[in-house]
DNA sequence: CAGGTTACCAACGCTGCGGTTGGAATCAGC
DNA sequence: GCTGATTCCAACCGCAGCGTTGGTAACCTG
């Protein structure tokens, strides 16, 4: 057969992705992931160095995926509550990455690439700031509060998709109620930052 | 030395919530769990069956802890920023269940007492929708998501400490920046709650 | 087509872990 | 203090998983 590099690299990193979202880091074997990319697992080795490396690489590359699908979508701050819905939107859309990033919290240590998600997300609260003095929102809630309970509402159903299910009834593939939690995401987003009396 | 059988056990138990918490069930070694208890290994196998029934045994445990702390508190729904204090206050004091039960969110399967659980939760939302008929809150909201809503701003923190770091810039002990996040979780819940124009 | 290089794989070494076992130390009853 | 039961542990077994190695087959250059 013929050789296709590109090819085998591009599988084993997407047989890496859905693998190491299922089960983390410690728990995908390399084998795991050369069988279902249907490859041997030597190939990982001398491609990507051995598992960490390319756990770190997986989850670099979908955390920038996220930054220019975001950066795509346009949403201003301009309405809180749509922005929230996108976010909400981006997660259910792609489930792995905030199971990557459950696992690495998970984990412990340094986050991977902290000090440019640190400076992603200190930029958003400072737009936030800004919103503020606009009085867009209200002057009396932390910025930096306020942007981590946004994430927090968007991303919860995402984390502890048992627990949704347990509270709400609702089967985990429900569209109804899929879009039902969207509604509830944007309104309580905007009711968590509207200037109130 | 004299024996002490049910302290043996206990320390085991004990140990075993700390490696659990830590690492996961898969992630910590039988072997692990008997150095911190100071035992042999074997005498986990002769107590708690194998490692996986010590590990439903302890999150059935801390679960059975937690319905109890809340029951004591005695706080109803008559301030919901204060009940969703209490949950936070709950959580930050003991981050193991929340670590505890994102793990088992992680690896899949069905939840431990998953009906047990449930009956608890559905209990919760009929009380909140108890309170929509009093015009306690308002009636738009759905209660099922406004209580996985309230548990998710109170959990947040403790489940992606990382992420909190990163978007606050402030120590993991921070104990002035707990308190504000205290306070801004009961702020966030009666802004989300509360009957709006 | 000859020689060298590159992509690939089957099979292996080794370590670490879950679970077991045989026996030693401690206790309780007499 | 003797006997049987109970608690405890060091050592072991089997296996799974990470990372390597020796070798084969496809490609490239002349």
């Amino acid at each position: 057969m013929a050789w296709d590099t590109e090819g085998t690299r591009r599988r084993l990193r997407e047989a890496a992705l859905a693998e190491f979202a299922a089960r983390g880091l410690d728990g995908t074997t390399v084998g795991s992931i050369a069988e279902r990319a249907g490859v041997n697992k030597e190939r990982l080795y001398s491609y990507f160095g051995d598992k960490r490396a390319l756990w770190e690489l997986v989850l670099a590359t979908e955390l920038e995926r996220l930054a220019s699908a975001v950066a795509l979508t346009g949403v201003s701050l301009s309405d809180i509550g749509e922005f929230a819905g996108a976010t909400y939107d981006y997660h259910a859309a792609h489930p792995e990455l905030g199971r990557l990033l459950q696992w690495e919290g998970l984990q412990g240590g340094p986050p991977v690439d902290a000090l440019g998600r640190t400076a992603h997300y200190r930029e958003k609260v400072s737009r936030f700031a800004a919103a503020q003095l606009e009085g867009r929102l209200d002057a009396d809630l932390d910025p930096a509060h306020l942007v981590f309970a946004l994430i927090a509402l968007a991303a919860w159903w995402q984390t502890v998709p048992q627990l949704a299910e347990m509270v709400t009834g609702a089967a985990p593939d429900d569209l109804r109620e899929r879009d039902r939690r969207r509604r509830f995401v944007v309104d309580a987003a905007r009711r968590l930052a509207s200037p109130t009396a």
